[in-house]
DNA sequence: TATGTAATTTAATAAGTATCTAATTAGATG
DNA sequence: CATCTAATTAGATACTTATTAAATTACATA
């Protein structure tokens, strides 16, 4: 769950203190020291707060001799802004998209289930026909987690249960753009360019 | 200062509760009761977030008899979500603005306001060409505060010890759109709108 | 090695906050 | 009016957090 990423990200941000400290490290590296001076706060302050913006991975920081350097980490700070806006609409926007998903392909679906996977979840045999294919191996996918890195050997091991013949389930991931694999570690592929058995 | 709001959306998703009352809410409107149930907390607990939640204008609320409807203010929880983003940078963008002027356009609004301000800043006469008066104008409205409101007579207190001829001075202000007028109530124009000498 | 500087850790304090129970308010309805 | 329901308030508790002074660590350098 992410949930938590994001509180600690809202938290990290919820201090005037620490705002400032970022609106201060927009003009540039700065040490603690001058942080605290500018602050009017102890060095102990700033090492305190620089923890939770590096928690929240908001700031970088450099070491040169004795002193140590803070900058903004101006990825994550233009990114996580509006991850808490995906979060929110994101199980809503899902089940739009599922009330408009067809009748008859919700049907459809559902019996390409019931008549291929066998009541434990076994696959008994992998479809001929492309469309029902697609179905299969979308259901199949589908239980791996989103954003998360694979190596074969992980890839293999969670087929395994569900068909002997992981290796082709495995290539037809890749093929069919479910997921894709640099140097050896798989990773799903967002949604969007997963192939639609809805249009065949 | 616009801190302390900021600061304040922040503390209202900086917890795990609040957030999933969004998520609950994205789904439609719900009353204190239901999300208490969903959340598996007291009413009462309900009532303190939805305050916070309140206060930060991320919840609106409609009343049915007794009860209570919640739902998302969508408009806020859009627009804080970057405001963030813009707090931080705003300083340093104006700043760089500042570097990206040319020398030699430096050099010109030095000698002109030299030139045409007494020591004492009052403005000893109105230059007649008008990239001049532009920089004379533009020194004379920077003076003025950012989305303050102003009433005509202020305005005319606000030139009168560097010009004596406010009204024309004020005219100017519209004229060249450094500010705008509506129902006697005059206001500074952002700064993309000024009349720009540096391009004459 | 001794000394100095920047940062961190520790321990203490004060303030803030999430949650609950119990009491109270506000409104609706029989 | 008596009663019911939903929401809020008040008070209590446990937890978290912002801050500081003092002690400690990590390096650098004379």
């Amino acid at each position: 769950m992410q949930l938590d990423k994001i509180v600690s990200y809202h938290k990290a941000l919820a201090d005037p203190t620490r705002i400032k400290m970022l609106i201060i490290l927009a003009e540039g590296e700065r040490n603690g020291q001058v942080l605290a001076e500018k602050l009017h706060v102890t060095p102990a302050t700033i090492t305190h707060h620089a923890t939770k913006l590096r928690e929240a991975s908001l700031i970088n920081e450099r070491r040169d001799k004795n002193t140590i350097y803070f900058s903004l980490n101006d990825y994550f700070i233009h990114n996580n802004a509006t991850a808490i806006v995906e979060l929110i609409y994101r199980n809503v926007r899902n089940k739009r998209e599922e009330d408009v998903m067809l009748e008859s392909h919700k049907k459809l679906k559902e019996s390409v289930i019931n008549n291929f996977f066998t009541t434990e979840g076994r696959l008994k045999q992998i479809p001929a026909q492309l469309k029902k294919k697609l179905i299969v191996l979308e259901h199949v996918v589908s239980q791996l987690e989103n954003g998360r890195k694979y190596t074969e050997k992980e890839i293999n091991n969670f087929i395994k249960p569900v068909h002997e013949d992981f290796a082709t389930i495995r290539r037809e991931f890749i093929m069919h753009q479910f997921m894709y694999r640099e140097n050896e570690i798989y990773e799903l592929n967002p949604k969007e360019l997963w192939a639609r058995w809805e249009t065949l």
